[in-house]
Formats: structure tokens, C-alpha cells, sequence
DNA sequence: TTTAGCAATCGAAGTTTGGGAGTGCTAAGA
DNA sequence: TCTTAGCACTCCCAAACTTCGATTGCTAAA
């Protein structure tokens, strides 16, 4: 297997053929080329041509008589010379609209891109969550659930709100907590994790009687904020892979399902896209996990505050269509970054 | 097709072929029968009886010389007659242990118990949360996120935390938004949706420059009340359904799904067993969806200060186990009574 | 270098066949 | 009357075989 550059020829057929297996996903005869493709050659020519572009490893037979289909390299070489970086006007345009009906708020802002872009892709979609450090306490709840229960409620200022249970081993008296939530919010107004983590040595000021509260609730403030700064996945189209013809098998599905599920490995996928340029494809055997073999990511990664911050991204068959994908999910994140810039300002 | 009261033979008969076949999936012969039941009876008189049971509408054969699959008829008197109802103690005793980790919040608890379902049973899980009427308005908080933009969060005495975006057409005081989170929150304080519909009338004394501000924000508050005491589903597990053997064909898989995501048909379906009896079973062809007709609902109501509040339960095919499935749901149901109970005291 | 022509290849789909699992029926035995 | 051994019959399933057509690679001529 000799690699080089191609010739237009060689590169129209190879084009060819991958256009024609994405359509039909089925194995492409140098017939089917003369016929559909004006490239003006018989299809002997192709033949001969196809014969090569084989032996250079873009292309493959699934056994011998039958027609062509497109090897990693194949698709490799496709994607990179493809040329669907320019936008088109009105995808862009369509997308746009889309956007500007979505929500403010950048945690439900995320969830909505992550639907968004597995509907308009129908592949399972992916989008990682910006690092949002140096969130603001605005707002502390405390509200009793039962004698020993307490709901904490906290907001910051971007607008994220944790929830969260706590469980006290002794009866809780009511007018504590109430105290204890207006000395909190008086005491950490507009203050983020680094300040608070300061201020809260200054509790010691407060009466025995609700020292310990104050010292436990402030830990779980500290600890909702620590939160709200780690990366966050969401996640949608899963059964999108079951609509694509090439699984008739449902064993690879599951191992490709079992992927999904695995919220580390998938962590660690985005994270490294993160660190490398704008738009990440990986295809089939370019991918680290073995099970992810049969398989495409198309991402891009996206901006807030002027620096890369996160990555969404669709996961498909390697017989994807990486021309609308590539375009789809670069205006996504396009309009992404747009939206979270605003939000910043 | 004549029906009648079964004999005590033909019962057992009807039970074995039942058990193995919810076990193996594949059509049961006398042979088997007589070889893994201890009937002492020949495999020729088993023959005669499902001969019997086949004419009484409990038996089909796929085809002549096949052995035995149920029908839903058949099904039906497994589960009138399985006696399962009664709690298991080791199960009864983890189950408690599972539930006594989860949140003690509504809607959290209501997720977490559908996961736990879905994971239990290892079918479809789905979980109808209870009408919340008379929560009670504990704090607001206005969060403005860019100039136009403000967050409204709601928290409820129950614990429940609404988010809500708010989008003006001009450009917004700070201030004033301040001063009319701290009207509402002294306004509401502790009252419920129709307190508070009677008391916004109160509004038009506030200053003219607040006053659009405040009535629009309470209708925004009594809006998220209103829609706190609506039916919400839960639903969790769906990739369960490709577990199972009989799916070796994708349309009927897809089919479900597609009713999975019809939440109005899942509401309409859980709310009509809200109105039965605790336990509720429907057999393929007894449910009133035709895309269910190969599947089978195993759900139970559960209490809630008192009364019937919601339903709890899992699909999965006609040959479900439904021994354990009946056993695990009603346990579930119980704890979570339990657990609600708990919460309002 | 291109291309028409053609033998060779091989899978997909259809057909045939044999085996085996299972049934229903019959007649004898309890 | 009920049970059961025995047996013919049915019919699926898998394997073996056949046919068909699509496609290729090669050859030789243009």
C-alpha cells in the first residue's frame, strides 16, 4: 500500500464513489460511476482507476465481484478536501432563528443545543459543558422538608441553580435555619468560591448554638459552587443510531450504547478535542476506544469569554453525511459562541 | 372458543408451559413439560390437556407440530391466579435500604425511584409524579443575566425550584428588579396559587415605574405554581427494551419508541390506572394502543397523604417475568408511599 | 492511454433435501 | 373412563446445492 497524492481523476472517482456509498450505503461498481458521474470515461477506465485507488488503501471490496466502498482513508482524505468550512447562507440563517428562541441560561442553554443539534443532524449528539469558574453566590435557600431534612438552594449569578438534600441526625429547630439563611446571604453576597472559602473563617464570630450549622451549610455551599465548576455532558439522539441501515447486527449497537453510558470515556473525548483546532473529525479506526471502530465524531468546539471553552459534537456511522454534518455542527457552535458572548457581556 | 374454570391439572399444566416459556422464549412441548415438571403424567396426557388448553384460547403453536407458546389469555390467568402479591421480605428489606438514600425531595425522589425502577426490573421504567396542589409560594429570586434578560427562580415550600427566562423588550433597571423581588417575596410569603391570585390585586398600589414590572413577574410566579401542579412523567430504562430476545426485528422496537415519546399517550395511559385498583396489569392485546400489543404494562398506584396520588410501572414484552416484575413494582409502590407519606408529615 | 469484450468470481436468493422435534390419533391397558 | 405407548404425519430448520446477475480483471485492439 503506496500513499500519494491523487490525481483529479483518481480524486473525482474517489469522490465518486464515497458521495454514491453515503447515499445508498451500498458497495459502488465502476458501472454506477459511468453512469451517474459525467466524468466523460468508460467504465473500464474507472475500473483501472478503482483498481489503484485500492492499492493505495482509500478504497476496499467486501469481497471479490463486488463494488467499492470507502476505506478510513478513504473518508480521510474526503472530509479533508471537502471544503465544507464556508457556511451556507441559509443554513446559517435557519439556525440562527432557531437560536434566538432558545433559553438565556447557559446550563438549559446547553441542554437545548445538545437536542437542537441531534435533530438537525439525526445523529446521537454531544455537547460538553463550559467551565463556568468564578460563579457568584447571588442566593442561599434553606427550606425544611422534614425535621431532620433540609433543601439547599443556591443561585449564582449566571443563573445556575444546585439543589441539594441534607440529612441531619438531630431535630432541626426552625427559626435556626431561617437565621442561618440570612446571615449566609448577607455574608457571601457576590462572592465567588476563592472569597468565600476566606470569609468563612469569620463564622467563628457567630452564637454556639448555630456555629455548627453554619460551618455545615457553608461546606455545602463551598461544595455546590466546586460543582457548578466541573465539566458537565449532555447528551441526546441516542436512538438516532438505531435508524441508520447499517445495523442489522444489534451487538454493536449495544457496545456502541455501553460507549455512551460510559460518561468518563466520554468526558475524556471531548476534553481532548478541546485542546486541538476548531473542528475535530475523527473516523472510524482514528478513534482511541476499539468500539468505536464503525464509528464518526464530527465536532467543533466553541468560545465564551474569548477562549476556547468547550466541544459539541455528533457521533455516527463512518458512512455519515460529513458534508451537511461538518456544516451543521460548525454554524451550531458558530452560534454558540454567539449566544454565551452575549451572555457575558 | 369455550371458556371455563380450570381444573387443577390443567392449571399446573398451564403454569409450566408459562414458567419455561418466560424462561426460554421458544414454544414448549409435552415432552419438556413432562420431563422438568414433576406431573406423573406421560407426555401423551399432557398432550390431550394442552390439546384442551389450546381449544380454551390459554395455548397457541406458531405452527402445527410446534410446541406451545401463551396467549394473552393465557397470561391473563397466570397473573390472576401467580398469588405474587404478597411482599417478599428479602426483597421488601433492600429495596427499603435502597429507598432510604434516595432525596427526600419530590421531584428528585420521583426521577430517582424511575431509575431505580427501570433498573430493578430491567424493563422500561415510568413514573407518574403526584399532583403537588397548595405548594406554597417560600422565596423568588431575579437574577438579571444580560440587559433584556432575567432569570426568575421560584422555590416552593415542597422544594421544588422552577427556572424561568424572561425576555423584555427594553432595557432593564437593576434596581428596580431588586425592589420588586423583595415586595414579592414579602407580598407571597407562605401563601398558594389562589392566595396569591387574590392578593396581586394589592399591586396597583406600587409606584407606576414598577408596577408593569411587578404584575408581569407575579403572572410569571403564578404561571410556574400552575404548571407545579401539573402530571409529570418520568421515564427511564428505554434502551431495556433492546435486551430482550423477541427484538429481532428493529421496525416493532421502533414502533414502541415511537409511543415512548408520544408523552401525551403516556399520560392518558398512567392516568387511567390512577382511577383502578392498586395493581394494575395489561396483556398485549388488553391495552388500548395497538403499538402495544406485544407488550405488557405491570404498574401500581401509590398514596399520598392519604389518597391515590400516581402510578409507578414498567412495559416490557407479553413474556415478561411478570412473578418478579409484579413483586418489584408493588414493593417500589409501597416505599414510595412510605417514603411521600414521610415528607408531608 | 483508453476501451470493448469476455471469462472468471462470488454473493444473494431460490430450491431441494434430510433430519428432527413435535403433534394428533389409535388402540390397548388400567 | 382415563392413561399411555406407539406410530404416522406435519412442518420447521439448516445444510447443500443451484441458478442468476452483478462486477471485476485481463487481454487485445483502437
Amino acid at each position: 500500500m503506496k500513499k500519494m497524492n491523487l490525481d483529479v481523476r483518481k480524486a473525482k472517482i474517489l469522490f465518486a464513489v464515497i458521495n454514491e456509498y453515503i447515499l445508498t450505503a451500498e458497495p459502488i461498481s465502476s458501472k454506477t460511476i459511468a453512469e451517474r458521474y459525467q466524468l466523460s470515461i468508460s467504465s473500464a477506465t474507472i475500473r483501472n482507476e478503482l483498481a489503484v485507488l485500492e492499492s493505495m488503501g482509500y478504497l476496499k471490496q467486501p469481497h471479490t465481484s463486488a463494488g467499492r466502498i470507502p476505506t478510513d482513508l478513504g473518508y480521510r482524505f474526503y472530509v479533508d478536501n471537502l471544503g465544507a468550512d464556508e457556511p451556507n447562507p441559509d443554513e446559517e440563517n435557519s439556525i440562527n432563528n432557531l437560536f434566538i428562541a432558545l433559553n438565556k441560561e447557559v446550563e438549559e442553554l446547553m441542554r437545548q443545543t445538545s437536542v437542537l443539534l441531534s435533530r438537525l443532524t439525526r445523529y446521537t449528539a454531544m455537547v460538553l459543558a463550559p467551565l463556568l469558574d468564578k460563579s457568584r453566590f447571588k442566593h442561599l435557600d434553606l427550606v425544611c422538608l422534614c425535621s431532620r431534612t433540609v433543601l439547599l438552594v443556591l443561585i449564582t449569578d449566571r443563573g445556575c441553580v444546585t439543589k441539594k438534600i441534607l440529612e441531619f441526625n438531630s431535630e432541626i429547630v426552625q427559626d435556626d435555619i431561617v437565621e442561618v439563611e440570612r446571615i449566609l446571604n448577607r455574608m457571601f453576597y457576590n462572592f465567588d468560591l476563592t472569597e468565600i472559602k476566606i470569609k468563612k473563617k469569620e463564622l467563628i464570630n457567630y452564637p454556639i448554638h448555630i456555629r455548627n450549622l453554619l460551618k455545615e451549610i457553608t461546606i455545602q455551599v463551598v461544595g455546590c459552587l466546586a460543582e457548578e465548576e466541573k465539566e458537565k455532558i449532555y447528551l441526546d439522539g441516542t436512538t438516532n443510531i438505531f435508524s441508520q441501515p447499517e445495523f442489522e447486527n444489534i451487538e454493536k449497537i449495544q457496545n456502541l450504547l455501553g460507549v455512551l453510558e460510559e460518561r468518563y470515556v466520554l468526558l475524556q473525548f471531548l476534553k481532548d478535542a478541546v485542546d486541538s483546532k476548531r473542528l475535530i473529525i475523527r473516523i472510524g479506526s482514528e478513534n482511541k476506544q476499539k468500539e468505536m471502530k464503525d464509528y464518526s465524531f464530527v465536532g467543533s468546539t466553541y468560545e465564551f469569554g474569548g477562549y476556547t471553552k468547550g466541544t459539541i459534537g455528533v457521533i455516527g456511522p463512518t458512512r455519515m453525511d460529513y458534508a451537511r454534518t461538518i456544516s451543521t455542527v460548525n454554524c451550531i457552535a458558530r452560534n454558540l459562541s454567539k449566544v454565551l458572548g452575549s451572555l457575558s457581556e
